[in-house]
DNA sequence: GATGGCCTAATTAGGACTTCCGGTGT
DNA sequence: CACACCGGAAGTCCTAATTAGGCCAT
């Protein structure tokens, strides 16, 4: 039913605050629709038909930043844009598809999610599992397809899907299983945004340039091991996976500096926190017992300074015709950065996800489902938004609005000759968040 | 009985580590 | 001496794609 094979859904976690702010609500339903400049992009997004991270893998990293009004609030967005997406099916909303497979990580890992900056959804209906990560590689991408035609070469039968590496590809029916298929790096990204453990275990020390050290290796490993499920995980062991990625592109080394290496790549909407004046660094000597009291301990109320790169949607406009998407829009690190100018942490912090709390819980589908719905019925309410304030909203109510309408004449071509409907060309309803009131 | 479609289980290939190791440098 | 670091080699685990076999309808 979708005839705008150029929309994408974002759900904007990250700019939720952007939205809050402007549109003075905080029940906004945060999915963000914004047109894709450019058409190819629609098949990188991770959010197709086995949406599950685009659905189907990252999804899993799904995570998305609390609001005030909890995590559903997100989630909510998410499932129901998948909702409005699969529309022409009559059970669109039926709570048995993949949304539960595809959405939910196990919940036990330490750390298991990815906070998701940055989701897209392909209007031509959540199609597929190829929730790839839209890499910017800093070092040519003469060496991906080197790496590429080197490892595939031997294999004349079937291709798969494609490897996570700088063209990475994530597999997100993995996690559906309920398994921890959330790679080393993925991981490490989590940690360095993770204000429980950056930058007491692990922190930037050149965020521009993707440059992190392992404060408390064994701390890391520690983590990862039990991610992993493997108690015996150390630092060698780690270390060895690590030094994997300077083949495969995906991370360097840096000289004469212990512990510390260097992604080649960076999502776009990372988080960064750097040292603040609340979290202390834990140096590397490893004097907790156990990994729980580790992994576990950590203080979430650090006063690190937070600062993300990702601004808003509108930086849909910078993004470069790129190989692959997905949750993840990275930087290429050898390009000068923008980063945000650093503001007082306190404006920050709901960019951080909060540990506990920050997991897409199955309960909250039916929430989910009859929110996006509201949504829908109440486009005619719209009125406050303006394209200059907020962009993306804008945007969304936009294109919600094109939805609806495309919809309304699809259903009923034969109104009543009376009543008013909003012609094609005409300005379409613009969408108001909705409170808690409107519920 | 032959054919075709559908479903499921088994097999296979490949990716991403993990484990072990010997060695070097600090 | 401890630790970080390196990279080879073999192994494990998991997943997706393929294949084979059974069942059923025509």
């Amino acid at each position: 039913m979708l005839q705008q094979p150029e929309l994408i859904f974002d759900f904007a976690s990250d700019h939720f605050n952007t939205s809050q702010h402007l549109v003075g609500h905080s029940n906004y339903p945060a999915v963000i629709v914004e047109q894709v400049p450019h058409p190819h992009l629609l098949s990188y997004t991770g959010l197709a038909c086995d949406p599950a991270y685009t659905a189907n893998d990252h999804l899993q990293l799904l995570k998305v930043e609390p609001c005030e009004n909890g995590e559903e609030e997100t989630m909510e967005t998410l499932v129901a844009a998948h909702s409005i997406l699969n529309m022409d099916c009559a059970d669109a909303l039926s709570l048995e598809q993949p949304y539960t497979q595809t959405f939910f990580p196990s919940l036990d890992d330490v750390i298991t999610t990815t906070p998701v900056t940055q989701v897209t959804l392909s209007a031509e209906g959540v199609s597929g599992d190829n929730d790839q990560a839209q890499w910017h590689s800093m070092h040519a991408d003469e060496t991906v397809t080197q790496l590429q035609s080197r490892k595939r070469s031997r294999k004349p039968r079937h291709r798969r899907s494609d490897s996570p590496t700088p063209d990475l590809t994530l597999k997100k029916d993995k996690y559906n299983k309920g398994g921890n298929t959330l790679y080393l790096w993925q991981f490490l990204m989590e940690l360095l945004q993770d204000r429980k453990v950056c930058p007491r275990y692990i922190k930037w020390t050149n965020p521009d340039t993707g440059i992190f050290k392992l404060v408390n290796s064994k701390a890391v490993a520690r983590l990862w091991g039990k991610h992993k499920n493997k108690p015996d995980m150390n630092y060698e062991t780690m270390g060895r996976a690590l030094r994997y990625y300077y083949q495969r592109g995906i991370l360097n080394k840096v000289e004469g500096q212990r512990l510390v290496y260097q992604f080649t790549s960076l999502p776009k909407d990372m988080v960064y926190i750097t040292d603040g004046d609340g979290t202390q660094e834990e140096e590397d000597d490893d004097h907790e017992d156990g990994s729980s009291s580790n992994d576990e301990g950590v203080s979430g109320d650090s006063d690190s300074t937070v600062s993300s790169s990702s601004h808003s949607v509108d930086e849909e406009e910078s993004y470069p015709p790129q190989k692959k998407s997905s949750l993840f829009s990275l930087h290429p690190l050898n390009a000068p950065r923008t980063r945000p100018p650093s503001r007082p942490s306190v404006q920050r912090h709901p960019i951080l996800r909060q540990s506990n709390s920050s997991l897409i819980q199955e309960q909250h589908l039916p929430i989910v489902s009859a929110e996006m719905l509201r949504t829908l019925q109440n486009l005619q309410k719209v009125q406050s938004l303006q394209p200059g304030g907020c962009a993306s909203v804008f945007k969304t109510a936009q294109l919600l609005g094109s939805l609806y309408e495309q919809q309304a004449a699809a259903e009923v071509p034969k109104e009543t000759p009376g009543q008013e409907k909003p012609h094609p060309g005409s300005k379409p309803p613009q969408l108001v968040p909705l409170t808690s009131s409107d519920q």
